[in-house]
RNA sequence: GGGCCGGUGGUCUAGAGGCUAGGAUACCACCCUUACGAGGUGGUGGUCGUGGGUUCAAAUCCCACCCGGCCCA
């Protein structure tokens, strides 16, 4: 009998990977459902942002994402897998005025808002373009765009919705502004960044007679001076409990007041406590209730309080100041020290906190309900909760919202002309208050008819932190929303724990009163190969296409799923990626072995080898579901790995070649069929619990050999209580005897085909007696151990030539 | 400064009290075997970050420290 592959090519090609895409994409393989029947299980895709493409990082977190999809698929759901850019935001502005060397306050609204969706739709070709290539399987032709009309709508709409119920306010507050960037920012915004400045040494006379040295930062700030702390355990300082202190220069008393917020190791120990100079002060001026004197403008001023100061930059005013404390006789000293100061994200320089008018969204009344809610929802990997809750226990003031920038969802609000009172219109559509007429003809409390339009957005998280709301129907399609909340899955990095996923269950507990997400899966950072994040700013990059185009998008999503276990951080590795090709080559060619052979549905004889084989793969179904359930795909990737390369390929197959091709006649037809039946099932089965990594490879081979439909319709394999068998428990001692020979047969310079005079094999080998007789070409095959004779021992083996 | 995570052969990774610390990759040697040389087989290579402690027994638990990462202040 000739044995022919039905698989012809001898390697598998990267290339072949598009035509199996645009396959799928002709059969509509991942359109979304909802009608289906089957139990809906909804992923609330991260949206990239769309203001560069994906590096290998983030290539790999998204292909992560939708090997869950695939598996859940395969088990059975209508996975609803959106996906969506978000295009709203700062970044986005900052690379718009970069390209175009304008700035956005200098030029026409209109215009600047032009040229920020030019560049994203640019940068959203790419990533498009690099999610199909990936062979992602979301529903591409619904892609959703955070910037869109309905979405901004659903934004506008939601924030109505709060406003209603009385959870947003405005209110004079310190807040982090940026005199460069001339905007808010936002708590998670900021960065710490560590400057060279002087410390200086300032003496504060005591009411009574006396004097205090206190040293600060920032001596500009002396007019807003409200007290003076030390350490309540410092002991230099005790005799200052009770006293008051009156500020240099401006001659106002200030109490002196014992504090555990003070250093006392630094500077003196004592400090001066203004509004504001940092979180220290905001702090103690809430906890202490002392009353802020605002000294700096939004242009980075000093305003009418700082006296003879008003007018001058903070820096300058800080050098004027100094000079004239030294001229006076209270500068003590000055030191050069480094120290980190809360920056701008963007422009990097100092902010300052000085007192604006802007919008806040409550947050701090839900606290205790998000925390019960972060218990509730199951994390992947169970640890990463404490990601939220770590940053839930943190939060101390409400969320501000408003933001004075222009590429975001307007906030819908006019003002009365002349009361000012703020009007709200209905929810429904998109408003864009700046530019248009307001809906409503007076104002409802002085009946005034004239309005302006709020020209503020909000901050980008509040569209964010909506997306599931969005791609579930909130507010668009009840019926589809009804069905589908809460959301199944939010997979996302764990560097947006504190900012999308809480915002994200911040609002909906708002909006709903329930949790936002079933199952939340928290993944590590993709880092370059020496393990530090990768940064446009660093110029550590790493692209994913030519990975695509060298190794092709499995090998890439292969070595994606086999990094690192879930929430670990992965290292980019070209090493380790060739080695993932490996395996495919592999995977391809034990593929083709087995696809010389007839696929008998009937009339086979299973072999105890062939059981064994079964009870192992068994073993495999089982940890691949486990985890994937866990939605660690590391573990399905090394077990197939591990069971396909190291027990199949080398001893399963090794040892069933010659009942398989039965060129002698030694067996029956019914053991050589279940040589047959046992390597096309095991084929199929791993190609199928391989399918949601690596989807190309495994569709190729399957239509090859196995069906004209694809293998993403198959269901996923589940372990058969038929093939449990305790044959299983041999497969280390047949392993270990396999390895005996081929030792044996190295040892005397002997090839791997030629035969052996005698052999003992452990007696519990027996079963096998016939594959490894044919295996290894030993012409006498005795099992336990011989009674007498010269034989080469290795283990329980032993051998003559 | 605080929280969390990590440190295991050259490189990467598994192991969460008890088999000879498993695997990948690289390296070396051998084998051109009726799927695969982009193979196969075998092998060299480890003070499990450092120092203490608990225990009959520690890579694993505890303490301190060092280094790296992420997040926060």
């Amino acid at each position: 009998m000739q044995f022919k592959p039905k698989i012809q090519e001898k390697r598998w090609n990267p290339a072949w990977e598009k035509e199996i895409f645009e396959w799928w994409a002709s059969q509509g393989l991942y359109r979304f459902n909802p009608d289906s029947g089957k139990p809906i299980y909804s992923i609330d895709t991260p949206p990239p942002y769309a203001s560069g493409r994906w590096h290998v990082g983030g290539a790999t977190h998204y292909a992560q994402i939708d090997m869950i999809a695939r598996y859940k698929r395969m088990r059975g759901y209508e996975v609803l897998f959106a996906f969506g850019i978000d295009r709203n935001g700062l970044p986005v502005e900052i690379e718009v005025e970069k390209k175009h060397g304008v700035s956005a306050r200098e030029i026409p609204r209109e215009r600047f808002l032009e040229l920020c969706r030019e560049f994203l739709d640019e940068v959203e070709a790419g990533i498009i373009a690099t999610a199909k290539r990936m062979g992602m399987s979301c529903d591409f032709e619904h892609i959703y765009r955070t910037d869109s009309p309905e979405y901004r709508a659903l934004t506008q709409a939601t924030f109505i919705e709060l406003w209603r119920r009385g959870l947003v306010y405005s209110d004079d507050r310190p807040t982090n502004w940026c005199p460069v960037c001339g905007t808010t920012i936002a708590d998670a915004e900021l960065e710490y960044l560590e400057v060279e400045t002087y410390l200086n040494y300032i003496r504060f006379p005591l009411k009574d007679g006396g004097s205090v040295t206190i040293a600060t930062t920032r001596p500009e700030l002396l007019c807003s001076c409200a007290a003076v702390i030390f350490h309540p355990e410092d002991e230099r300082y005790q005799n200052l409990r009770d006293k008051t202190a009156v500020v240099p220069l401006y001659e106002k008393e200030v109490p002196i007041i014992p504090h555990p917020s003070a250093k006392p190791e630094f500077g003196t120990g004592v400090a001066m406590i203004c509004s504001y100079g940092d979180y220290t002060d905001i702090r103690l001026f809430r906890e202490l209730g002392l009353k802020p004197v605002i000294v700096i403008d939004a242009e980075g001023r000093m305003n009418e309080y700082a006296g003879p100061y008003r007018g001058l930059k903070v820096e300058e005013a800080r050098e004027r100041i100094v000079s004239d404390l030294e001229k006076a006789g209270y500068l003590v000293k000055r030191e050069k020290i480094k120290h980190k100061i809360p920056s701008c994200w963007r422009s990097k320089n100092p902010v300052e906190f000085i007192s604006m008018r802007e919008y806040y969204l409550k947050q701090l009344p839900f606290l205790e309900a998000l925390r019960s809610i972060a218990e509730k929802m199951v994390f992947h990997p169970p640890e990463a909760r404490q990601y939220l809750l770590n940053w839930i226990n943190s939060i101390t003031v409400d969320w501000p919202i408003s933001r004075r920038r222009y590429y975001g969802t307007e906030i819908p609000l006019w003002y009365c002309a002349r009361c000012g009172r703020p009007h709200l219109p209905p929810p429904g559509r998109y408003y864009q208050p700046w530019r248009e007429k307001p809906p409503f003809e007076k104002c409802e409390a002085c009946g005034f008819t004239e309005f302006r339009g709020e020209e503020r957005t909000f901050d980008t998280w509040m569209d964010s932190s909506i997306s599931q709301l969005y791609i579930l129907g909130y507010g668009r399609d009840e019926k589809l929303f009804k069905k589908t909340a809460p959301c199944s899955l939010r997979p996302q990095g764990v560097d947006i724990v504190r900012t999308w996923l809480y915002y994200s269950v911040l609002r909906t507990y708002q909006l709903l009163g329930s949790q936002a997400f079933r199952e939340v899966r928290i993944s590590g950072m993709g880092l370059d190969e020496h393990g530090e994040a990768m940064h446009k700013s660093k110029g550590n990059i790493i692209w994913p296409e030519p990975i695509f185009e060298k190794l092709g998008a499995d090998a890439f999503r292969l070595w994606g799923a086999s990094e690192a276990r879930l929430g670990s951080d992965y290292r980019f590795s070209w090493e380790r990626l060739e080695g993932a090709g490996r395996f495919l080559t592999k995977l391809w060619n034990v593929s083709r072995f087995t696809s010389c052979f007839p696929q008998p549905e009937e009339g086979y004889e299973l072999q105890p080898l062939d059981r064994m084989l079964l009870a192992k793969l068994n073993r495999v179904i089982g940890e691949c579901i486990r985890g994937y359930e866990a939605m660690d795909v590391f573990i399905p990737a090394q077990t197939i790995r591990g069971f396909l390369w190291s027990f199949f390929a080398d001893h399963y197959v090794e040892a069933v070649k010659a009942r398989a091709y039965n060129s002698e006649g030694e067996w029956s037809e019914e053991a050589q069929k279940a040589a047959w039946w046992t390597l096309h099932t095991t084929i199929k089965t791993i190609l199928k619990l391989l399918a949601p990594i690596c989807p190309h490879i495994t569709e190729a081979i399957w239509l090859r050999v196995y069906s004209q439909k694809s293998i993403h319709l198959e269901s996923f394999p589940e372990p058969n209580p038929e093939w449990e068998s305790s044959l299983e428990e041999l497969a280390e001692a047949f392993q270990a005897f396999n390895s005996a020979v081929w030792k044996f047969k190295k040892d005397r310079g002997l090839p791997l085909n030629a035969g052996i005079g005698e052999a003992y094999a452990p007696e519990s080998l027996k079963p096998f007696q016939a594959d490894l007789k044919a295996m290894h070409k030993i012409r006498n095959l005795r099992f336990g151990k011989p009674a007498s004779g010269e034989y080469s021992v290795y283990g329980e083996a032993y051998l003559k030539p």
